[in-house]
DNA sequence: CAAGAAGCGGACCCTCGGTCCGCATCGTAC
DNA sequence: GTACGATGCGGACCGAGGGTCCGCTTCTTG
């Protein structure tokens, strides 16, 4: 009752709003810069008004969440509910390097996204509802170790290192080939999570 | 010879980029979000033109890495030859929380202007000098520790660590004490550096 | 002090995110 | 099928902000 709203759409709004995706997705994958990519030319491209775009999306960003949360779903649903070596299963110490490898290849999968989500506009990315969502269950599964302290932090610096730009930069400039780089990510995790999980905090 | 570049610039010049500097300082340092300074709230809190803006530091990220490459010279000398914990006498097991902690007082010190730079228009913080320099700081020393592998992925994962906007996100939204902040990001590097160094990576 | 170089500044341009409003289309009731 | 409201459409339009142009001022130098 307290949420009569969401009338199903119009079928035109729907159509239209699927092209809108499918236009910005297929922009953002060609294109170099995100940035180079205009709500102009996905509304042209989508064959609809720019005011299309914007009564459907909202804004810029909504776009690109929206985009964005479409790809993320399975991955997002193979953690929480998945077999192992993702899903609740797995036993944390092998839960944490499966899930950050994930992202590691979701992140991969979708540079050119996820770097237009992560540089979007100047609004920090530890605000987005799906940080937020990786950065829970990686917390979660974390507090579940024994002997690991500050787990809020740990999550987000692991999750740091799979940062889009970062990935970018070392696959692109650096042209660190995708297996190399799984491996490194597995062996930071494994340090991290392997270490004597005294907590070594130095005082001052 | 080969650079007779450089004519020493003229007396209202070198003023004028004096005071575009000072006045770039504060404004970043009162405003709320980077993006809300422009460069023509700068120009008229400095007292001079637009165009003397943009003569002087070329575009608006220009003028950002200016401000922020004064702000960390005494950093970056304090580590390139200053004195232990910093400087190059201290070993590397030492040095590198020590680095990590003077780059993350640094940002906690310099948060909006960190900002500014990281997010600055949506090229890559990972191009800058003064990352390149950090890095191949952090790089160096990493690699004179004996069993450690990959410094240069660790290097990097290590400074995501302290990226501005994560720094601000905890301090700011999240609340966390400055202190409580230091231990924390120590308490991480430790478990990197501590950890029975022997490389994880699993082939394949 | 004269002359030319160097710098100045604000009007100006362009791009881009976002909005408005008259018109077309859809869903529906008859 | 048709008439009629509700919903959506789209391109002209707006405002803001980064960056440039050009006639004028100020510094430098001999």
């Amino acid at each position: 009752m307290a949420e009569p709203a969401e009338r199903k759409p119009r079928k035109d709004a729907a159509r239209n709003r699927a092209a809108a995706l499918a236009a910005a997705d297929d922009l953002f994958a060609r294109c170099e810069s995100p940035e180079s990519v205009t709500m102009a030319d996905i509304a042209a491209a989508a064959g609809v008004g720019k005011a299309t775009l914007f009564r459907a999306f909202g804004d810029r960003t909504g776009l690109i969440h929206a985009l964005y949360k479409a790809r993320l779903e399975p991955v997002g649903t193979a953690i929480e509910e998945g077999p192992p070596p993702l899903g609740p299963a797995t036993p944390p110490l092998q839960r944490v390097p499966a899930l950050l490898d994930a992202v590691l290849r979701f992140k991969l999968d979708n540079r050119h996204l996820a770097l237009a989500l992560e540089g979007a506009g100047g609004d920090s990315p530890y605000q987005a509802d799906h940080y937020q969502r990786w950065h829970g269950m990686l917390q979660a599964i974390l507090e579940r170790i024994p002997g690991l302290t500050d787990s809020d932090f740990t999550a987000h610096a692991l999750l740091a290192a799979v940062r889009a730009d970062l990935v970018e930069h070392l696959a692109g400039q650096g042209g660190v080939p995708r297996e190399r780089m799984r491996e490194q990510l597995a062996s930071f995790v494994a340090k991290v999570l392997d270490s004597r999980t005294s907590s070594g905090t130095s005082s001052g």
